[in-house]
Parts: C-alpha cells; sequence; structure tokens
DNA sequence: AAGTCATGGAGAAACGTATCTTCAGCCCCG
DNA sequence: CGGGGCTGAAGATACGTTTCTCCATGACTT
C-alpha cells in the first residue's frame, strides 16, 4: 500500500459503515488535497475561482457538513456562548420567570446569532462536568452573585465573561448595567411631585446587584430628604410572599401615601391590597412598579411602570462580549481594554469596564393626580444617547 | 531528544504559552501514561483505588479541565441538545413569547441538565452555517412545520430528533403532543353543559399543528352536533390582531353565547371585548381560553383555562430524545424503536412512534353558571396515567 | 515446573479539521 | 541566462482526547 492510497482511502482496515463525507471524500472526488478543499470552503489562501467553486461544487453534491468538533479543536473557537442565570430558591430556573429575564435573553439569542455564535443555557450552580463539557468561547452572566465561584474560575482559566448587572466581588471582562440609582432617584422624584410626602418601598431580601442598588438608592434618598424608609423585603421568587408583603406594607401604621414595588408581580399585588383596605389609587395611594409586562396599561388604573430594556441590555451584553472573543488574543487576556472607547478604559488592575444604560419609566394613571393621560417621559435629558 | 522526553514534554519547538494544563501534563505531574491518567478521570479500565486518587488528585492540583471539543471529537458525542424554535414574522424568537413556550423550554433546559445535556437555542430558519458549526447529539424540534427542510436533513444525517407537536409530513425519531382534539371536545362538552348553545371559536391563520388540530376537531364537532361554525382567525404572532379578532367575533350577528380563544392573550382580549359590548360573563357569554398563566385566576370574572402542562412536555420530549441518542447504534439509525414501548413499535417505514399527553382544564366562573367554585376536572377518566 | 490467568499499565492509532511550510513551475528583469 | 518573486497547490503536523491492543509481572493451578 503506498502512502498516497493510505491518504486518499479512509481506514483502509476497518469495514467501512454509512459515514458523513469528511473532508478527505471531497479532496478525492475533486482531485485535489484536502489543504485545498479547506482553503476552497473558506475563502482562505490563493486559489483561482474555478478550482474554488469546483469544490464547493463537489462538496455540495456530497453532503459534505463540516466536523463542529474537529474544527473547535482545530481553530479553539466553538461559536458557542454560555448563558448562565441565577437560581433563586429550589427551581433550576427563574429563566423566564420574570420578563425581564426572557426578554433579555431572547435578545441575546437574537443578537449572538446575528454574529454567527449560538446560545448555551447553563445554570450558574450546576456541577462543574456540565460546564466543563461544552466548550465555550465566552460567557454571560445574568446577576453575578459576589463572589461568584463559576465566574472566577471561567475568568482566570481565559474565558471572556460579560455580566448583566454590575458585578460585586469577581472579576469580569467587562459588565453592562442599568442605571438603578438614577432608576429609582427619578421614580421618586416623580412620586413627589405627584404630592407623595411618604414614599415607601417593596423590595427583595437576596444580595443580588438590582435589589442591593435599587435598595440603597431608596435609602440613600429617604436620608437626604428626611424621611422614615417605609419598605417590606420579600424573597423575590415567591410569588405568594410578594402578596404577602404588599399586605403588611399597607397596614403599616406608617402606611405610605406612594409605593414602588422591584419586582413585576408587585403592581398587581399592591393593587389587590389597596382595593383591599379601600385605598383609592392614585388618590390616595400612589402607584409604581418596575415590570415589562404591558398588562399595567389595562389595569384598573392603568399603573406606572419602569422598564429596564432588557433587549436593549441583552444586545449589548453579547456584543461586548463577541468583541472581546474575537479582539482579544486568546492565552494573554490582558489587552481587551483596547475593545473599549478610552473612557472605560482603566489603568492596571482596575475595576472592568462597564456600561451603565439608561432605564425608561412609562407614566401612567396610577402615579399621577392631575392629568391621568399616559405619556412617557425620558428618564435622561435628550442628546445623549 | 528521546521520543519520552518528546512524549511528556510539549511542542518542544515552540516557546510555550500559557496554556491550561491538559492530560499530557496530569501524566507527566502524576508519573503515570495518559492512558492512566483517562482512565482514572472517567472511572474507566482496571486501576487499584490508589492510583485512581493519586491521578484525581494531581489532575485536581493543576486544575486540568478535559477538553470538550478533543473528547467531543474522539467520541462523536458533544453533550448538546438543539432546541429549536419556530419564528412566526420577522421577530427572530417567539420563543417565551407565550408562556407554554417559556415553561417548556426552562423544563427542557433542567430535564436535559439532569441528565448531563445542555440546550442549545436554535431558530429553524436559521443559516445553514450556524446549524452546522455546531455539533449536536440530537435537536428538539418545537412544532415542526410541514416538509421542514432542516428537520428533514437532520433526521437524514443521522441526528435524531424529537418534536413537540405531531410532525406533518418530516420524519422525526418520536414525537410528542397534547391530545389537543380530546382537549377541544372536552371543552365543547363542557360549554354544552353550561348551557351554551352557539359556541364560537377564535383561532389562528399560521399552519402549525396545534392549530391545525384544535381547529379541526372544532369543526368536526360543529358538523356532528349541527351547529354552523363560527369563528373568527388572526395571525397568532401579532397581539393587536387578536384583540381586533376577539372584537370581530362578538361582533358577528350571529353571536356565539361561549367562546374558546387557542392562544395566551385570547382570554384578556374578549374579556375586554365583552365588557365594550356589555355582556356579562358568565351570564351571556361563556369563556375559555388556553393559557399557562395564572392571572386568568385573578380577572373579574375568573376565566377558565385549558393547560397544556408544558413542563410534562418539555420534559418528556428531552428525555425520549436522549433515550434514543444514548440507546442507538448511531450509524444505522433503525433499532431506535426498540427503546419505546411495544405498542409504539410500528413495522418498517411506517411513522414514528407517538406519545399523546392529556391536558388539564382548570374550570373557573367564567364557564359555569350555576356554581362559580373553582375546581379543577381532570380530562380522562381516572386510572389512566 | 510450566502453563494460565488476573492485574496494572503503557503505546499508539485514530477523530477531522486548519494551517504552516514547502515546492514546482513560470514569468520577468537585469 | 540565472535568480527572484508570484501562483497554485500539496505535505505534514498539531489540536487533546479516548480506546484498542498489547505486554510485563506475579500468583495460582495441575
Amino acid at each position: 500500500m503506498t502512502a498516497a492510497a493510505n491518504q486518499s482511502g479512509r481506514r483502509p482496515t476497518t469495514s467501512r459503515r454509512l459515514e458523513r463525507a469528511g473532508i478527505r471524500d471531497v479532496a478525492a472526488a475533486a482531485g485535489v488535497s484536502i489543504t485545498t478543499v479547506s482553503d476552497a470552503l473558506n475563502g482562505k489562501g490563493r486559489l483561482p475561482d474555478e478550482t474554488r467553486s469546483r469544490v464547493r461544487e463537489v462538496a455540495e453534491r456530497l453532503g459534505y457538513r463540516p466536523s463542529a468538533a474537529a474544527r473547535t479543536l482545530r481553530t479553539g473557537r466553538s461559536g458557542l456562548i454560555g448563558l448562565t442565570v441565577t437560581t433563586y430558591g429550589e427551581e433550576p430556573f427563574t429563566f423566564t420567570e420574570f420578563a425581564y429575564f426572557a426578554e433579555m435573553a431572547r435578545a441575546a439569542t437574537s443578537a449572538a446569532l446575528g454574529r454567527g455564535y449560538a446560545l448555551v443555557v447553563l445554570p450558574a450552580s450546576s456541577r462543574h462536568d456540565v460546564w466543563s463539557n461544552v466548550a465555550l468561547d465566552g460567557t454571560v452572566v445574568i446577576d453575578p452573585a459576589d463572589q461568584d465561584p463559576l465566574v472566577s474560575e471561567l475568568y482566570r482559566s481565559g474565558v471572556p465573561v460579560v455580566s448583566d448587572g454590575k458585578p460585586g466581588n469577581c472579576p469580569v471582562t467587562a459588565w453592562v448595567d442599568n442605571d438603578h440609582e438614577a432608576a429609582v432617584l427619578n421614580i421618586l422624584e416623580h412620586l413627589s411631585e405627584a404630592g407623595a410626602r411618604r414614599i415607601g418601598l417593596l423590595t427583595g431580601t437576596s444580595t443580588d446587584t438590582y435589589t442591593r442598588l435599587s435598595t440603597d438608592a431608596y435609602l440613600g434618598w429617604c436620608d437626604r430628604v428626611g424621611q422614615e424608609p417605609v419598605y417590606e423585603a420579600y424573597p423575590a421568587h415567591d410569588p405568594a410572599a410578594g402578596a404577602v408583603a404588599a399586605d403588611r406594607l399597607l397596614a403599616r401604621p406608617d402606611r405610605p401615601d406612594a409605593v414602588y414595588g422591584l419586582f413585576d408581580p408587585n403592581g398587581t399585588d399592591l393593587l389587590a391590597a389597596a382595593r383591599r383596605y379601600g385605598l383609592r389609587v392614585p388618590e390616595e395611594l400612589l402607584l409604581v412598579c418596575c415590570s415589562e409586562s404591558d398588562v399595567y396599561a389595562g389595569t384598573e388604573p392603568p399603573i406606572t411602570t419602569l422598564s429596564l430594556k432588557p433587549r436593549r441590555i441583552g444586545t449589548t451584553v453579547v456584543n461586548l462580549l463577541i468583541d472581546a472573543i474575537e479582539g482579544v488574543d486568546s492565552g494573554t487576556g490582558v489587552d481587551i481594554a483596547r475593545l473599549f472607547p478610552p473612557r472605560y478604559r482603566t489603568a492596571g488592575t482596575g475595576p472592568p469596564p462597564g456600561t451603565l444604560m439608561p432605564t425608561e419609566l412609562i407614566v401612567r394613571a396610577s402615579s399621577q393626580r392631575r392629568s391621568p393621560r399616559t405619556t412617557v417621559s425620558p428618564p435622561r435629558p435628550p442628546g445623549e444617547v
């Protein structure tokens, strides 16, 4: 047997099963080398158009599909991005539990696909073997916990990590977050202008960035304006607890005359609680909640909501991540900074570059005592994008 | 340079960059061969426990993570399952648009993870290169279109395909679906018993299995009981169109006295339309809609809903798929049938094995004229699982 | 005492691609 | 007329595993 025969034929000793055509088969059928096939199909190398198209035609005829595994092994790129969702409680996924996550994930998937990447859904808490069983080019982390060991290890092993939500204490390549502080202050100001004297907060007990920043902003504001904080916290993943907390908040002796609820179902719960206590909205109680759902446009009365613009966040996160994947010399992992505009550059081992995005307050009848017309107020002065 | 040196050291000529430890590094550090390392870590081969634990310890110390790409290339298994979602209209994903999809996807992800697989979200309509860029062990297809070219090619190339929704005309390994016909007939019967004389249907214009089967069941029932069909169809992906269609249905001269809406938001839309026309529910109009949302427990009045039990479907689909992946001798692809109970076996090239799962009708005030208590009626006689 | 067998482990061949290097031919120019 | 650069393409290697085959060693049987 000659070397040439061994090169063109495959596995001379084994009985040949029905298999998918490989690059060698295409090369043999087209009468060229596998190098030429690879170059022709990938648009590389120096080949005349004639050869290129002929090879492509042969490949098409044979139904050739390159092996993703082999390509990944060779190039070190899998085209796969992890989408990590934090898990509350027993349920493996809050993913799609709140409309925010669902929308964000959808936008992220779409954006990734548009750039040739696919998303793999992985829980942050799963065992190591699941994570190491899939070759990831990078990972999106939604709301990373402080000191998340998984994120740390990923980052250390050179996998770019971009988080939705400013990371507490774990190193990430970059992060994107809503400007929660500005959003809360904007809402408090909005309620004050509508006549609120004592603004209450319905918040969560978990330590994620969103809850923490929002609550801190509220407490800071209270401190500044001299209002005693009036708030109830409950485990956000438990819908029943939310209704109870809403009830508790309105049952307090120092009952607030305006409430902002941090989580999606709070609007409904607060409305129901107000009804139980005979409080008219917005006359006796001003209401705002954070939600992506448009059911609040149809409630009685319609409720003012804060939208975190999850689509925009998801798209931004993915694009940032893919920029890092494609721009960085994988191996060193240090010159990521040059991907970002100068204003983000931080010297040495400073904090990772982050982007704050504005939120949108959709003002409806529940937070206005004068004109119940539905309007949209931009949270930022125009001119800024 | 000896062969041994070449074996233990790596790439003697290239300058060594900072890289992740490979299996060779572990072997060298532990003073054994790479075979032994592989066997020790994978629980294979014949090794004394002492060696096994020592190797494991060394691997741990070096932070060794096996390369998923290399493993996939070698074993032919990636541990990745595609989750295909059909796309309506311009938006790339209805995924998470309806609660059904969201819940189903969540359950599927969870079930897959529980068996060591991860899910990759892929749109059915995306370009070929995205699909062939990821090595899939199998695919879940949600509501496959008739003659879906992608499904056909996947199946032909030996990738197991399990669909949620009985496939129209494309070959799949197996499928799972709700018993839509039984569900619709059950609802119609339920409405009749509640006193309905003319039952209307709010349905969709698309040709997916769900819409088709449900509509056909309705039309067949009308034909059998001698009622003139009263229905409106609209593009299900357009929420605004749903409200219009609901309005149209109640504005007809032959206005129905009971309506079943096939899609999630129909309940709200129909309720709003009824209110506009001054129709009291359930006194003058009986209402049922298909939805996974529990908001219908809180509407005024609460609306009877049909649940398609998406969790159960998602779990079943994934388990069926993984059974096929792990049970079949990849290469032949013919003896899949033995995975299923005998009753599913079909001779030769007959239809693929399928499973019909019962739905659940959650009866609330909107479909009862007598006792407005909330009860749950099983759609199947007890004893069947 | 010579086979036989179980034990523990090493060698080497794939898996299918991308890419680095090499090489033959050819044209052009001094 | 000889060498340098350009074109088109082939060879060979490496990516990091898994796994098939095989060998050495000692214990045990007959």
